[in-house]
Formats: structure tokens, sequence, C-alpha cells
DNA sequence: CTTTGTTGATTACGTTTGTAATCAATACTG
DNA sequence: CAGTATTGATTACAAACGTAATCAACAAAG
């Protein structure tokens, strides 16, 4: 379970999206907002399978890529250790700086809205 | 304006706690909760003033060093860039797995109240 | 004045990262 | 079958990083 650098989880993000898929499938993916190399590309799919993050199995002349870890877990546990490290595991922080500097628009606020009212009628029924 | 590391990081929070500090007082600080090494502490400024993200003046013998950026702009512009690359820009998606992974307590609740609240009346003060 | 300690500067060194190029195996083409 | 194209594997290489050790300059101590 080493680091997933930036890059690397960019690839990985098109995996999420579309699993599994092909070098060129994630390339061609990847072009349409980068502007890596294909090789670059094949470089970093190569270090996640070292690292274990995705897989491949073998369709004739290709590979065809899938993640092996899951979206969800690994944006918890990346997103957990960001909030602690940079505002001591408190996300209430980060918003209010997003709040200051504009970066909150109404759809975050109902977003938010809906989050706090779930978490409360979880306390309610916890309480229970 | 080069990246600032995870390590550097640590040692600009000290730094941003108390300013100017000695290199002694910063490893000291930092040994609370880190096991650095003197040397490593002195790197990380090194490398921080190299970047210009801090600087210092004279004092004697020693340096006293001192923050060249704000946290408080620092984190702004960080937690944006982190927010862009993890989550397309929006912060309800994040705090939504915070709270789906019960990573949210009662005063993070609060507080985000607070933020909506203060953001609605700013709305509303905007309309004017 | 010589020795020792302190403090920053310079150098070290293996690993990770970004960014590819080259190699090797195999499949397609003529 | 020989040459070319494709695709993954291996190798490359500089910069950044984590983690220090050594060097140099100067001050304090004997």
């Amino acid at each position: 379970m080493t680091e997933i650098s930036k890059t690397e989880f960019e690839v990985l993000e098109v995996l999420w999206q579309k699993q599994p898929a092909s070098a060129n499938e994630i390339i061609e993916s990847l072009n349409q907002v980068k502007e890596w190399h294909d090789k670059t590309v094949k470089t970093l799919l190569n270090r996640l399978v070292k690292k274990q993050a995705i897989a491949f199995e073998v369709d004739q002349r290709r590979y065809l890529y899938y993640p092996l870890i899951e979206r969800e877990s690994y944006m918890a546990k990346e997103s957990k250790s960001i909030v602690e490290r940079m505002f001591s595991g408190r996300v209430s922080p980060l918003v209010a700086g997003f709040a200051k500097h504009n970066q909150l628009a109404k759809d975050d606020i109902d977003e938010l809205k809906k989050i706090i009212s779930a978490w409360e009628h979880e306390q309610e029924s916890d309480n229970d």
C-alpha cells in the first residue's frame, strides 16, 4: 500500500470511471485533459500495478486494467489523512476557508445542509 | 513558489505558531511530536529558505526564522488545489465522505451550520 | 592560545516522481 | 517468410524528498 502519486491518481480516476480499460482507452481518455505521452501513461500504469492499486487481465495482445482499490475507500482514507495533517482532523476549518475565499456555491451549501440533517437523523436513531 | 513537502509543512506550522524562532526552538517544538534528528530539521529549514517560504534574521550566532507566506493564504491555496484535484473543486463530497465514515463530530456540525448561515447572510447582503 | 562545542552550510545517498525512450515479443502486411 | 507496427517491460534520468552526516566558522572554556 505505497503512496499513490498525483499523476498516478489521475490514471486511477480514469479506471474508476470505466473499468476495465485497455492502456489505449486510458491514454485516450486522459488525452482529453492531459498532455501526456503514451509512454508516460504506460509507466504510470506499471507503477500502479506494482503498488497493487490496479491489476489487469490479458485480452489477446492487450491488457485490460482494473482498479484493485475502491474509489470510495481510497478517497476516504486519503482525505482523512489530508485533513488530519492540515487541519488536525476537522473538516470544518477547511470548509470555513472555502467560505472565506468565496469558493462555496449554492449547490455546496445545499449539499452541506443535506449532510447535516442526515447526520442529525442518524444521531437520533443512534440514541434509540 | 515551489511545492512545499509534507515534512517541510510541519516545520512551517511550528513557525506559524511562534515566530520568529531559532532552529533550536523549532527543533524542540517538533520533538514533542516527531522523532526528527536536528540535522534533518536544519535541512528542512534550509530548503524552506530556498523555496522562499521562510526567511531569517541573524541574531548573534543564531538565525531567527520567520515565515514569508501567510498560513491563511497558504492553506487556502493548498486546500483549493487538493479539492480541485480530488473532488473537482467541490468541498461537499469531501464532507459527505467524512460523514459517511463517521468522521464528523457534533462540533463539526455546529461549525458547519455557522458557516452556512454566515454564507446565507452574505448572500442576502450581496443582493441588496 | 588551543581545545571543544555550537550553529549554519554543504554534501550525501537511497527512494520516489515526472517524463519518457528503448527493448522485446508478438501480430499483421505484403 | 520478412518487414513493420503494436503493446507491454525494462531502462533512463534529472529533480524532489526523507533523512542525515560532515565541514567550516566562530565563540566559549580551560
